[in-house]
DNA sequence: TCACCTTATTTGGGATCCCAAAGTCAAGCT
DNA sequence: AGCTTGACTTTGGGATCCCAAATAAGGTGA
């Protein structure tokens, strides 16, 4: 378990990013000290760390104020991210050593596949195929032979759809058969996708792996942007962000919770 | 003024990327304490801050530990940086609204021109020429339509040089009469790039927008690259940053102080 | 009645205190 | 002599206290 302060950054963030704490709110340390049951001092690391993601803005002398993130600041935030990741893959495809990782994309791919294949769409398989992704996606930014991508991606991961590898889905496509249905044909083209990545960077070809994986993440774009003009008054609170960081190095056991945001 | 600790944290950031530390130094709330004679709740902020940088790492159950930069950091920050900037040229290429801010970039441009050609490369006027370098570079970052961009890129200008629109030269090469030309040069054709990067987004051109903003920031990658070859162990401290931010929106006083690291 | 000044209260920043955990050193036992 | 175990010390996390600044409210004078 990590320190308070950090314990409670989620917490007040999950309450931000699921907007229980309204536009502009003000927002006190004496509240969050007696709501929580904690101190001060850990509640102004938290604070701190969450001004520094942008969540909330310390105004100049007297108090923060929430700054509620909208779906556009995803969509941003998802751009910035899939830019990044064209890059790592263009590095990767350009590094000399890339043939001895390449064994664990093709793995991701293929377990992928066959949970595709399946066509289970319940959660437990959801999970499954949202740890090869990210197992797909992490494996090249730490491969790339840059780590300040993968630290700058990290940084930037604040709400649970922007983490490395998340999946979105809209909250009430995956009730139905037919959306069901639909989800899967998106994971289905998503691996494919994955698997032109793969070739590019086995064969060393930069400007197809950088291409093929901006239009990945544009896919994510674009499939929030369909909902946007579906339901004009879109929330963050609307979409499901399946996370979970795993694969570590460290090995750690899987704490990959379900943050349904 | 900011609050104490983030001046506190510029401080110490400033001793980590100097070099004051040494490698791997232990570091200690208390010793912080009482060389900068303030409190410890300020020091844990910094430290915090620090941390989330990267700068610190923060062992388990037991201290600080300094994580200094070397060089290949500081290129793989500058890459990033790159690549997140010509995300923002296309992308500003493709803005409809982007002709309102041409004349900016238009401006700088000219600016930087006239200061090149007149020759002198003093302290004054290289500082005037970075102060336009970073008006182009943080124009384009502000009406790319993209915020998260400029966020991003400010969350990881860490040290001077990975600031946008910083200009990185080499401690000596400025001494020398034969430097001071090479380097007049160097600016040169980075401000020609500035011209047909100015060209591709006024006309829309976004492929072009985005590869000769690459090209540019590259331009930088490989300058450091020769430093290194020439000079094997090169350290962040051999090169000189001229950084500080202007022209921001609250138009407060410039100040752009030298960041000589 | 309105404006201005004064006072009281809310709020955040900084300092100090306390405590638990981990590292260190030394002494005693095998 | 080497290993183990105990106490001591160092260090960081959390809680509480104090203070300055700013806002809000109330009162007084024009």
């Amino acid at each position: 378990m990590e320190s308070i302060d950090t314990e409670l950054a989620a917490r007040i963030r999950h309450d931000i990013v699921l907007g229980n704490y309204g536009e502009e709110e003000r927002i006190s340390e004496a509240r969050l000290c007696d709501t929580h049951n904690v101190s001060r001092t850990p509640v102004r690391l938290a604070l701190r760390m969450l001004e520094h993601e942008g969540l909330i803005r310390r105004s100049e002398g007297r108090g923060y104020f929430v700054n509620a993130p909208k779906v556009n600041d995803v969509l941003q935030a998802v751009q910035v991210r899939g830019h990044l990741e064209s890059l790592a893959a263009r590095l990767m495809a350009q590094s000399p050593g890339r043939h001895n990782t390449l064994p664990i994309l093709e793995a991701a791919i293929d377990e992928i596949d066959r949970l595709v294949s399946a066509g289970t769409m319940n959660d437990v398989s959801i999970r499954a195929m949202q740890k090869q992704n990210a197992v797909f996606h992490k494996t090249i930014l730490d491969c790339c032979g840059n780590d300040f991508i993968g630290f700058t991606c990290s940084r930037i991961s604040h709400m649970p759809m922007l983490e490395v590898g998340a999946m979105v889905f809209d909250r009430q496509v995956l009730s139905t058969k037919e959306g069901k249905e639909r989800s899967n044909f998106r994971l289905q083209l998503g691996n494919s996708q994955h698997k032109v990545i793969f070739e590019a960077i086995q064969s060393g070809d930069v400007v197809r792996a950088e291409g093929v994986m901006r239009e990945h993440s544009n896919t994510m774009v674009e499939y929030i942007k369909v909902f946007e003009k579906r339901n004009e008054e879109l929330t963050i609170k609307d979409l499901i962000g399946y996370s979970g960081i795993s694969v570590t190095r460290h090995e750690r056991a899987e704490t990959a919770q379900e943050t349904v945001i």
